[in-house]
DNA sequence: GTCTATACAGTGATAGAC
DNA sequence: GTCTATCACTGTATAGAC
């Protein structure tokens, strides 16, 4: 693996545990087996370095929720293949975890992929409830938009009550619990 | 106000805007107008304060938390109540935050309050659920702690979903999804 | 209790040699 | 492309005067 791509991912894994602000370039470079002049001849710095891994997180991610979220199966299905598939919850989401993070947030150019990543999710799950809806698996007084947000808050939600916990079982309660709600046993 | 108590609610924000890894004890003594000397003179360093503050933030939200949960009214009305207060919805959780901080979660003195108020919160939406479903207000087939995690969850998920929009609109759909499956029109 | 001085590692970057 | 040197600054304290 070359320089840069040792660069990127090990900046990835860095922001995934410890944030933009808890992440230092020597850090990156340590992990990545780059030295400080390697890396600022790569890229013009924290943010520009930052910026490039954030955007493969985001990626990442829509191909891990395209995997189930567009496979086989009826809506109802898949949206339970995407809530129930596995997950390392007690490092939470990398991409979520980014929203508490008060400079990503602050400055344009990294909270762009991020807001970009969580509108598609739920662009993608409104449309697989409607599919639902059309087919008779949900009841029509359901509404799409307001179930998908609701789906992505509750495992975003369930990775913050894991790592407060300790443990991923209040993560599993909530994805669970949901469940219950979207199949109600009539 | 005296010096401590400025010292302790000026941590209590920083900490709630940008974490424990993201704040330093120069920057609480500036918010806070106090020196140096003054600060370690009351507190043995930077995680014994934030060890107070965090405490004090873990008190405030349940404090908030009960007066909805423990207030008048049925068991939905109360859990529509705790959803539907006003938020700051941008500013997020000032506990949920400090899930994401990987020195939070690594310390367990730092993260045994935030791991006691979840559970505390998850633990009394269970009793108002149970309560409910006594009263006939929820079907028999619901799972209180299921539910409760995952009340918990969608609020924690949607301060998640908005920051990253940078918008509240996310969390307001989120909670209005939550709220459309507890309260199926049957 | 509060202040100033001092210390020493880490942060985020630039400069120039190889 | 990568390395080492250097830099101004911040982070997290400790020491001792007042």
């Amino acid at each position: 693996m070359e320089t840069v791509e040792r660069l990127i991912s090990g900046a990835q894994e860095l922001l995934w545990e410890r944030g933009y602000v808890g992440t230092s370039p020597k850090a990156v470079q340590l992990v990545a087996g780059a030295g400080q002049g390697s890396m600022y001849h790569h890229f013009a710095g924290k943010a520009e370095l930052a910026k490039v891994a954030i955007g493969r997180s985001a990626e990442e991610m829509r191909a891990a929720a395209e995997e189930q979220l567009g496979g086989a199966g009826t809506a109802r299905e898949r949206i339970a293949a995407y809530l129930g598939r596995e997950r390392e919850v007690l490092k939470g989401c990398q991409i979520g975890r980014l929203a508490a993070d008060p400079e990503v947030v602050a400055d344009p150019e990294l909270r762009a992929p991020v807001a970009e990543t969580f509108e598609w999710l739920r662009g993608r799950l409104t449309e697989v409830v409607a599919e639902g809806k059309q087919n008779g698996e949900f009841p029509e007084t359901l509404d799409p938009e307001r179930t998908a947000a609701t789906i992505a808050a509750v495992l975003q939600g369930g990775y913050v009550l894991a790592r407060a916990a300790g443990s991923p079982e209040p993560f599993n309660l909530a994805v669970q619990g949901l469940n219950d709600l979207l199949n109600p046993t009539t």
